[in-house]
DNA sequence: GCCAATACGGTAATCGGTTACAGGACCCTG
DNA sequence: CAGGGTCCTGTAACCGATTACCGTATTGGC
């Protein structure tokens, strides 16, 4: 075939083609980009040439002309295959339609790797990033966007300062929805499992939950509520707590699906049948939730929905205008399955 | 504070630096990169412009000039399923120790999507790529080869032509450990859920369990041998079917663990007892398995460790001589839990 | 006091694109 | 046929780093 890059391996550059149909560099640049003012014919033996030796624009040497690098980051504490990845698989999504790359970097939850993350990531590296679930302080986060640098926190960890742009999902009336359903089947003693405190979203789903029971009249009791740390075993051994209580409540809202299914775990061990002898109400809707069995009611949380919003956002402040604290909240909803019911009569 | 960066925003390049502790460009470029030949009192006056003005260096111009980008690109069908992530965790991982950053793409499953994919991460914009259950033909992996990208193949979904560098797990030995244990339990009608036929995977762990009969002196019966395509709702239907045989299975060896839980769910329903009616055997150890009731006996998949092999061969490959027809094949191991027993005695 | 060796540090080309600007060819009009 | 447009295309200066190569001090030896 040809000989340009077959042989040799390397790749053909715009140069090269310029020489190869007969043209300078900048009608190559012109026919790639599709501008006007080439005539056909020379258009025509541009891309003959392009197409015959497979030639492909270098995105660095391009990224450094033009001043974009055609790359996003994504910080995020883990790589793991629920809450994370489904932002993630938004994220990457939503930046792929937009001709974008995600470059990917996992913290393990370690400040002093994210922070330095970052300052790679600012490295000429990425047009603007990502951030889930910063483990920065706010000061960081405002020296960060002192220093210009694009980002969008996804899901903040502790309430940020203003004039930070953020994504985030709406636990308050998720956790509501959540308790309401409890309250509409007749439970009255209902159990919260919440995340670690001080996470705005741990607190702002016992906000949702208090509110709910609140406007029920029913009193809240501080022995149902119990705190976990998103994971399944916390959610096991509240399950447990819970069941030991002089009076156990019928039914548990817990913070999060994986301590949901902990819960679940802790009543299947009982000997307690779900959701006759206990209600169990998630938050995340996990892939999990339908496998499990029984499948579990849960708030569906939009996590593709975010990811892909925080790159919509963060495109916005790459191209242009800057915003002031720009917030968007996104709305879960409740997915009623078979691990709720009314509670059984006494 | 100072004033390059932090007001109009411009990050400051080597130039600027240079300028400022009145040096060239490549006193500073050899200062930022250790190199000697700098007096002491020059590289401190250096270094401290450097500090005061936070420079980093860009990526994509250092990239230019050294033909080399920093990234490696990783291609994968889906990121949602814990495999994928458990995969691509590993990546990461492996690529940040060695001063690398990860594309990600998500291909979900098109083939053209992935083709061109792949240009583009030749386009200057990677330095080679894993890819992850590969959608390609053997013929575009070779001629994929041909020009000289280097890139690994993480599990490879069909047989590969000789002299692309893949890394696999070890799917026979798996399934083999899986068959035999359910045979030292007494098991004798023994059922297979398989992947799709043709398959890599599928076809070994295949072999693997008639190896293992066969070792037995079990004869194989084909009514014993189901085809799944590795999701949930496939063992479901396998496990129906073969508990609706005339002499059902006392044991089933899933090839994977999304079709065991399918499997579980039908033995559920039918009222039977996991492992006294039916042993119950996955593939891979995804997460699920510790928290689904009975907890799943598998074969456990050192996925991390595959994603972080796919990028030590990557990086040997990226950084100099070519490997012809390097493969690697990681070994998993059996993971007993409470699914598995003795048959029930007739 | 002179010369060579050595240590520093600057100049400019380069990587592979983009693009402002200049300039040539051609056509049309008066 | 001169002059003015229009249309196309080329030249060359960037983008921000790296680095080969060359020039200049400084120093030490004799």
């Amino acid at each position: 075939m040809s000989s340009i890059e077959e042989g040799n391996g390397r790749r053909p550059t715009m140069r090269d083609i310029a020489r190869l149909a007969g043209v300078s560099v900048a009608t190559v640049s012109r026919v790639i980009n599709n501008r006007a003012g080439v005539a056909p014919e020379t258009r025509d033996a541009v891309l003959e040439q392009l197409r015959a030796h497979h030639f492909t624009t270098n995105r660095g040497a391009r990224g450094l002309s033009l001043g974009r690098t055609g790359f996003v980051g994504f910080t995020m504490p883990f790589i793991r295959a629920d809450y994370f990845a489904s932002i993630l698989a938004g994220a990457v999504e939503a930046a792929y339609e937009r001709d974008m790359r995600v470059a990917l970097c996992a913290t393990h939850s370690e400040h002093d790797r994210e922070v330095s993350l970052l300052e790679q990531l600012m490295d000429g590296a990425t047009d603007g990033a990502i951030i889930l679930l910063p483990e920065e302080t706010s000061d960081e986060l405002d020296r960060l966007r002192a220093r210009r640098y694009p980002f969008v926190v996804a899901d903040p960890r502790l309430s940020l300062p203003p004039g930070i742009p953020a994504v985030s999902a709406a636990h308050r009336a998720g956790a509501k929805a959540a308790t309401d359903h409890l309250l509409e089947l007749g439970h009255r003693r209902i159990a919260h499992v919440s995340g670690p405190r001080g996470w705005v979203a741990t607190e702002e789903r016992i906000e949702g939950f208090n509110a709910a029971l609140a406007a029920a009249g029913v009193l809240p009791s501080p022995e149902l509520v119990l705190e976990g740390d998103f994971e399944s075993p916390s959610g096991y051994a509240a399950g447990r707590a819970l069941l030991d209580l002089r009076a156990p409540p019928t039914a548990v809202f817990a913070s999060n699906d994986n301590m949901a299914f902990g819960a679940l775990q802790a009543a299947r061990e009982r000997g307690l049948s779900v959701p006759d002898d206990l209600s169990v109400v998630g938050f995340d809707d996990a892939d999990l939730a339908t496998i499990v069995s029984p499948a579990l009611t849960t708030v569906r949380q939009p996590l593709a929905e975010l990811g892909r919003t925080s790159v919509s956002l963060l495109m916005r402040l790459i191209e242009g205008r800057r915003f002031e604290g720009l917030r968007v909240e996104l709305a879960g909803r409740l997915v009623v399955r078979e691990s709720t019911g009314p509670p059984r009569l006494r």
